[in-house]
DNA sequence: TTTTTTTTGCAAATTTGTCGCAATTTCATG
DNA sequence: CATGAAATTGCGACAAATTTGCAAAAAAAA
């Protein structure tokens, strides 16, 4: 992956500097992270300003996607650096379940752009809905 | 629509203010609206302080939905209020439209949550890809 | 109406995101 | 692996976005 992500870098004009690998890999735990969560867990390593740099950076790479749960939004890394997937969220406590697409979904997806005269790039579908604790503790 | 706002806060032991009937309109337009420029078009109507007490409390009764185009994102009507219809947004103008979801896409989406165990909700999906205008002049 | 409860406006505070610039790091070369 | 040019970082200062406390105003209940 990081050689990937050196390379890709190095194609746009930019270099793979410790800080912005840093933040690269603190994204790559298994949950999409609030921008708030990704720099208070840097807090004594990277400043700040340099987090916001690198994500700003790799958004406009497309190497990391930001995505709305809830009212709040999350970076995560795009498709080419983790497997497709989509989001489940709890609408009540906030969880977060990733699953995969279901086959025929791009294409179908793509299609859609097409027939509107654009070209397709990427999607994202978040499904909301209520967890099994959830209902259960609520209807308790 | 407005009965049926006024309806919804009641039950949810809220009033239907004329604060919150003014926010209400301003997103009735086609297209969603960022925060900024709800607040701005509300400048001298509004305190801002108002308008955000009105969407946060909007959102949490699932009357208007946050959705992200690129990097920032936008206010919605959700789809109690407007009719269901997702986004196809181009990455290089920020140009948004609308579209209608394909038939059968909401039981897929569904099917999904309960796959899952959750109790399906509502579902959101955002293509990105080029518009017509931006392939042709990048091309040029 | 009058009273009680909810909501608003305003100003201040907090949080989030940016920016300029000197000090460092990276990288291509020798 | 030393060296200088170019890119990047850290820092402190800013600017923008969002939240909060509280007295005044509006809405609901009596």
């Amino acid at each position: 992956m990081v050689p990937k992500l050196r390379y890709d870098l190095k194609q746009a004009g930019y270099s793979l500097t410790k800080p912005r690998l840093t933040v690269f890999s603190a994204l790559q735990g298994t949950k999409p992270k609030t921008m708030r969560e990704l720099v208070d867990s840097l807090d004594d390593v990277i400043d700040r300003a340099s987090v916001y740099r690198s994500v700003t950076l790799f958004e406009k790479l497309g190497i990391v996607n930001r995505i709305q749960h809830g009212w709040k939004y999350r970076l995560e890394l795009s498709d080419a650096y983790t497997p497709h997937h989509h989001h489940l969220t709890c609408q009540s406590c906030q969880r977060v379940i990733s699953f995969d697409e279901p086959l025929g979904f791009a294409s179908m997806v793509d299609a859609i752009a097409t027939n509107n005269g654009f070209i397709p790039g990427h999607h994202n579908l978040e499904i909301y809905g209520t967890c099994p604790q959830c209902y259960r503790s609520n209807s308790r």
